[in-house]
RNA sequence: GGCGCCGUAGCCAAGUGGCUAAGGCAGCGGAUUGCAAAUCCGCCACGCGUGGGUUCGACUCCCACCGGCGCCUCCA
């Protein structure tokens, strides 16, 4: 297995601190507002990772942070005149369900900064026992200039560094100084320490919450390319510094999402729009509004699907900037929708549902002895190829095409064997198949796909819509044997102009909701 | 200005110093169907932004240029 590191810059070979663990850490969103979609790149990412490294055997504990104290917080609670907790609270919740739709169920911890002062705080204490940060002022600053690594992840040199600027700036001794401790204006949340009250610098909480709860070395740092610098760079030299050993064995940066138009997802130029239009400037039409997804995640995926902008996700390779818009996942949806037609032909077959197969717990479980069997020779060559693409810096992209590839090897087979009608059709071909889906069960979970029937809810409005549906289908089959195709026409037409497409077979009419 | 990334068919998108450059969407032809839908089969980049260079050989390495984007202040 290779795992590509921002640090290193290459493709490296996988060995983990452990033998047989892997710790991984990704930050986690600021909880000032409620998620937006580029939010849910990495921990989509992230989880299918674990899910892969799980799969391979190691035993994977995976942290993601949440931020729940910060300047951007401190704003909003004043804006709206509630407790920052309460800010936080709201959007640690908005955050939490958008996970859940998007199925990323895998974190084990999500340590929140203000859970964590008092390590917060030993650790600022350790690094000035140690000369590299200094108190100025009611605020600690981390001495850059001490550090002689310092700049080694982003490629850049300490002196050139413009530095926050502010009335912090004349606290401190070189301008790319950045706080480990900030002073508490009158008002803000505090919490009283050595150098008076005030709360954690943005960097420091990673340093000691990954330390705490993965240790002071560990495998795998992850987060946003835009965290890069100055966040991963200020975390590693604080860590490294205090520990005197490298903080991480692999740092992995997924691509941020862009929309259509320019700019960052809810980055900063959203933001100057946004402060444009609010100033009453000219803005290009090209904006990127909340609706194009800066904002309100939580409709978008009601209105997509959290699997849909799952698979969106990963279709692309993780490093690669995707860019957002509604046509590109609405297009994923369609793709996706081959599989869910075959789960229902399979069901149809057999009586087994898809989503309702035995997990293979383990890569090893998963061998496939084809011994001559040509269906499975072909699926074995197909879960070669999607776990070699895996094994090479988590190629989801690349594993997708071995997926489609394996779809369509199950549906020759079960057209070629005459399956759909399991009466006529002998016992062996049906194992045979039965262990391809298998390893179509097995491939997709890794991605994390297919742990929900799609659909809508059973309702007694569905219940009804199914029932006026089968009375229509049942006209038009009496008409079609009166060759009256006219009847027939109009009746298939205009089920499919209200998005209910008709199914002939061969054992009759089945139907099904487009979407 | 400094540090980086990207540019593969109509669109999305993997990938490699040298076999026929994955896969998806769309499109076209065929099998099937009363017609469709679904499924299967076939077609769909003599070329991988442009121009040089290295090499026996580059889309893949190097340089330049053009175009797009990110970071350098908070941002997943």
């Amino acid at each position: 297995m290779r795992v590509y590191s921002t640090l290193s810059k290459t493709k490296e070979p996988f060995v983990t601190v452990v033998p047989g663990q892997v710790g991984i850490y990704l930050c986690g969103p600021t909880v000032y507002k409620e998620a937006h979609i580029g939010h849910m790149v990495g921990p989509v990412i992230f989880d299918a990772i674990k899910r892969y490294l799980t799969h391979c055997g190691y035993k994977v504990k995976w942290v993601v942070n949440i931020t729940d104290v910060d300047d951007k917080l401190i704003n909003e609670a004043n804006r709206r005149g509630v407790a920052m907790s309460q800010v936080a609270e709201e959007n640690t919740a908005d955050y939490l369900a958008n996970l859940r739709s998007l199925g990323v169920d895998q974190i084990d911890a999500m340590p929140k900064a203000t859970e964590h002062i008092e390590e917060i705080k030993s650790f600022v204490s350790d690094l000035i026992d140690k000369g590299f940060a200094y108190a100025s002022g009611g605020d600690v600053f981390f001495d850059v200039a001490k550090d002689s690594q310092y700049g080694k992840l982003s490629n850049r040199s300490a002196d050139e560094q413009q530095g926050e600027g502010g009335e912090a700036a004349s606290k401190k001794r070189s301008p790319g100084d950045f706080a480990l401790w900030k002073s508490a204006k009158p008002g803000e949340p505090s919490w009283d320490s050595p150098w008076g009250p005030g709360r954690p610098g943005w960097h420091i909480e990673c340093s000691a919450m990954s330390r705490r709860l993965l240790g002071e070395t560990f495998d795998i740092h992850g987060g946003g390319l835009d965290l890069v610098f100055p966040h991963h760079e200020n975390e590693m030299a604080q860590s490294e510094c205090c520990h005197g050993k490298p903080m991480v064995r692999y740092w992995l940066h997924n691509g941020l999402m862009r929309a259509a138009s320019a700019g960052k997802v809810g980055g900063r130029s959203d933001r100057e729009q946004t402060d444009k239009e609010q100033a009453g400037e000219a803005t290009v039409d090209t904006k990127i509004s909340r609706s194009k997804g800066a904002g309100g995640l939580a409709d978008l995926i009601r209105r997509q699907t959290g699997e849909r902008l799952r698979f969106f996700l990963l279709r692309t390779h993780y490093r690669t900037t995707i860019v957002f818009s509604e046509e590109g996942i609405q297009e994923a949806g369609v793709a996706l929708d081959t599989f869910h037609r075959f789960f229902a032909r399979w069901k149809r077959a057999t009586g087994k549902d898809f989503y309702q197969l035995p997990r293979i717990a383990s890569r090893s479980e998963g061998e496939i002895d084809p011994q001559g069997d040509p269906l499975l020779t072909e699926v074995a060559e197909r879960r070669r190829g999607y776990l070699a693409k895996m094994d090479d810096d988590f190629n989801t992209g690349g594993a997708v095409s071995e997926l489609f590839e394996l779809l369509r090897v199950l549906n020759r087979y079960m057209d070629q064997h005459g399956l759909d009608q399991p009466a006529a059709a002998s016992a062996e071909p049906l194992r045979s198949l039965e262990r391809g889906v298998a390893a179509l069960r097995e491939l997709t979970a890794l991605l994390g796909l297919f742990f929900q029937a799609p659909g809508l809810p059973d309702t007694e409005d569905q219940a009804l819509v199914g029932k006026l549906v089968e009375l229509l289908i049942e006209l038009r089959t009496e008409s079609r044997k009166k060759k009256d195709f006219a009847t027939a026409d109009r009746v298939r037409q205009g089920l499919a102009s209200i998005g209910i497409q008709l199914e002939d077979r061969k054992d009759g009419t089945g139907w099904r909701i487009e979407r």
